[in-house]
DNA sequence: ATAAAAATTTAGCCATGACTAAAAATATGT
DNA sequence: ACATATTTTTAGTCATGGCTAAATTTTTAT
């Protein structure tokens, strides 16, 4: 079996391969940070992660994931986005808490328990915070939302997917409603990195900070 | 933070001082047979344990929890009971399933998720075999069946517990509709350690052997 | 009572996955 | 181009929790 830091370490190099930011080549160095490890430790997984054929690492340079690797990286992910949908379906969890469960919980569960929680979800396509689930056969939609921080003066649009990076961000967002599905259009936008004027639904109007409006991706009209 | 290790020793500690077999004293053999450990290494975590306070060991004695192990002891197997419940309850699985996928979450989950299938079941005090589930608190009752092996021909009894350790057995319990609450009549006894005959609820009989009867704990009238 | 058997502990090893410090390679600025 | 800064790797350490083999203690049988 696969330890638990070789899930986390291959599910953290599929997201940083696919994040927009580090175009194809993953470093050490943003691993390391990633991981919230020590350069040398991240060196030392990497190397036995492409003995293991996980991955394919060019020294000083960095890695890219095998079709092996991608193939567990994407089944954690699956594991990670249905319990997150389970616990914040089922369970009643906030939008704020459940990524720190499921990074335990999707380590421990079984076959079992992954169809059973997707069957109970009714096979969701989408996670809580609008990621695209994985099939159990390794597929993935690709689709890419812009960000809300993109948007022109006067466009509106609906937010499919926010970040799950920051809990209090998360948090932030819910309260503002801020929610998947929810209608948002930009009614100004200050010059110099400035913060956007948002409309939130019909009611609603709110300043918000790029930071926050970098981290929810919406669907233009 | 405890590790896995710790709390699965701890917990098969508690069980084994609980169990009648073997009355006060729980040696380091018994502790590595129950955990599938080599006795060496029975040893070592239980120098760590006594070194945590967790235990009183008296070498080539034996070990016995402290309140503080026993606590913890007790944490894991409401974890681990109320899981068992859980599942079976809310996710549809069978009796012989269920110990297993609890183990493995038992240590990963957080107080939040505790306190929400806690409240999800209704708060129970029974978990899904019929073991006691202790309180927040680490308060357990202990009132003891008797085995179904113990009663006299024409003793009639209510099945209140089953023991959880072989999931092979349970799956032939199950099959049997050897269930919590059922009534269970001896109709007659065979001698020399022989099977029990058995009359399960209103219909069925079966012929059950002692291994069998021994881990079904029921109330007399 | 004592020799043999059984249980337990000690000693020493291994893999995992962190760490720091130092060395080596790559990137950058003038 | 070359010195300096940055990144990465190597070397060596540590804690965890297994293991086997050997030594020691306890138990059992005669």
């Amino acid at each position: 079996m696969l330890t638990q830091a070789i899930e986390d370490y291959l599910k953290a190099i599929y997201k940083l391969q696919h994040s927009s930011e580090h175009g194809g080549r993953v470093t050490t160095s943003v691993i390391a940070s990633r991981m919230e490890v020590a350069a040398a430790s991240a060196t030392n997984m990497i190397k036995k992660l492409a003995e293991l054929n996980l991955l394919v690492y060019t020294p000083y340079q960095g890695v890219e994931l095998t079709a092996n690797g991608e193939k567990i990286a994407l089944e954690t992910i699956r594991h990670h986005r249905l319990l997150e949908l389970y616990l914040s379906q089922a369970l009643g969890y906030s939008w704020d808490q459940i990524d720190a469960e499921a990074d335990r919980l999707e380590h421990a569960i079984s076959e079992e328990f992954e169809d059973r929680i997707d069957q109970a979800l009714g096979y969701p396509t989408v996670g809580a915070h609008g990621e695209p689930i994985p099939t159990k056969q390794g597929q993935i939609d690709h689709s890419n939302y812009r960000r809300l921080s993109e948007l022109q003066d006067g466009q509106s649009a609906v937010i499919r997917r926010v970040s799950d990076r920051n809990p209090q961000m998360l948090r932030y967002m819910e309260n503002l409603q801020l929610l998947l599905g929810t209608r948002v259009k930009v009614t100004a936008k200050a010059p110099f990195n400035g913060p956007l004027q948002v409309k939130i639904g019909a009611s609603k109007e709110v300043s918000l900070g790029l930071e926050v409006a970098g981290n929810i991706f919406v669907e233009t009209d």
